[in-house]
DNA sequence: CAAAATCTCCACTAATATGGTATACTGAGG
DNA sequence: CCTCAGTATACCATATTAGTGGAGATTTTG
């Protein structure tokens, strides 16, 4: 029931870009955000490829956000790193249900209901919204 | 962002022993399910261990439901077999978060917050729940 | 153009989680 | 007190995830 810690580090990744505000490299986004610089770079190439950051080669290369904090959202970096925001794998594709049963069924219409809300809450929180949020570490962030 | 099979198969192995309402063995639960035998004996273990149902030995043993229906939900049963119900790592134990960023804890509070709305989708779906509606799959219920 | 900085592609290894199995144990009934 | 129907415990194989590595491509600067 974990997003994978890959996309955990993506959305960290991004984070700190929007936070950053510019361009920055591979190396200084590892450092900063404690992710090795290899994983990092295997990260930032597909969020590259998604479209949510853009690269930039040679001398002054680096990464830098390609879409607004408003509309770049949690779900939208989970979707890229990991191709899919369900609960069971029932809901993949039709083929998911390895029987035609009713209570296979049942649990499935349940399921795809709580992907639904999952998912709209995912959609919800953008970039910019974490952002502009108070950061309540320093009281226990409790629950 | 999955959750794992073996909670799939729980779910749907409960929701079967609901239905039958009568003590069944593991065999007979596990051609119904059709999940292998072996796992469903794991799975059901789990569950008896947890106290979702009972297990009997010997000559007429096997499992039946321990708790009404309307009180056991699919949280219950995700709970029992993957021992959370987190979607981020941070969230495990103070541990989780490898830095004490604030963007790391922004992310937490949001992750922190949908987990949240998750396990109350989770927890809204009794058992009861999935026995009583309407299924639009399958016309009749044979056997 | 050459050199250095920096990303990209492809492949590989290690760790962990998941799914599945073989064997050991338990209670009932003769 | 032995055997059979059944569950419980321990174990193993495979798939997935996490992380690493090196050669090559691309761009900037001098």
């Amino acid at each position: 029931m974990y997003i994978t810690l890959e996309a955990d580090y993506a959305v960290r990744i991004l984070l700190y870009l929007y936070e950053q505000g510019k361009r920055c490299d591979a190396k200084t986004i590892s450092e900063d955000t404690e992710v090795t610089l290899r994983f990092a770079l295997k990260i930032l190439r597909k969020l590259a490829a998604a479209g949510l950051v853009h690269s930039f080669k040679g001398f002054k290369g680096g990464y830098e956000v390609a879409c607004p904090a408003s509309q770049t959202t949690l779900y939208d970096v989970i979707q890229t790193i990991e191709g899919n925001c369900h609960i069971s794998r029932c809901l993949d594709s039709e083929v998911g249900c390895n029987a035609g049963r009713e209570a296979t069924c049942r649990m499935r219409r349940e399921f795809a209901r709580i992907t639904k809300v999952l998912e709209q809450e995912l959609k919800k929180v953008t970039f910019q919204k974490m952002l502009e949020g108070e950061c309540p570490c320093t009281a226990a962030v409790g629950a």
